[in-house]
DNA sequence: TGTCCGATTGGT
DNA sequence: CCAATCGGACAG
């Protein structure tokens, strides 16, 4: 699960549905090719700590890195199944009467509910006031992957079936079957 | 400096 | 299908 404490009280969702960035040898991730800048340098960083980045001159996007110093591998959160400050969330998404599947269905709206931005980037996961919480496991049957959203740019990467997804939830975004 | 485009979203 | 909106990446 994914915990935000703020000013303006708690948000929090079950995580159900991601996306794995495989490094240097990944066309998809930012960190392809090895490339590193000011904007990917966390993915470089220790493991454990949250990636965010801003797309599209409006969204932010929040990744788990996942592994050791030197190896820019992450895992994007794409989707949360509202547990706990749905009024904070529909407050911060402007969506006053929203049912709670719509709340952090996509990995912008996701940030957005959360109240994760810029300074949340390089945030230390396992403690503090934005980080991950174990919850109850989720069966490897209920469990479905596919190919990841929205990197048509990837050329041989693209099909590759590194988005993971819990079948039969509603918050889901994309394809669900 | 200029141009291109994006790990998206929400509405037509 | 398309606009919104701006910072990063890259060519010159």
């Amino acid at each position: 699960m994914l915990v935000h404490d703020t000013p303006d009280g708690r948000a929090a969702g079950r995580i159900v549905e991601v996306e794995a960035y495989r490094g240097p040898a990944d066309r998809a991730a930012h960190s392809s090719g090895g490339h590193r800048s000011a904007r990917n340098e966390v993915m470089y960083g220790p493991a454990g700590h949250a990636y965010v980045y801003f797309v599209y001159g409006m969204h932010h996007c929040v990744n788990v890195v996942t592994q050791g110093p030197g190896v820019p591998e992450a895992v994007l959160l794409r989707a949360l199944e509202p547990l706990d400050g749905l009024d904070l969330m529909r407050r911060r998404r402007g969506l006053p009467g929203a049912p709670e599947w719509r709340l952090c269905r996509g990995p912008g709206a996701l940030c957005q509910a959360l109240g994760i931005a810029r300074g949340e980037n390089g945030a230390d996961l396992r403690r503090g006031p934005l980080r991950l919480v174990a919850g109850p496991p989720v069966p490897a049957r209920d469990v479905a992957r596919s190919p990841r959203i929205g990197i048509d740019y990837a050329g041989p990467d693209v099909a590759r079936p590194w988005r993971f997804y819990v079948r039969g939830v509603r918050a889901v975004s994309g394809r669900r079957r």
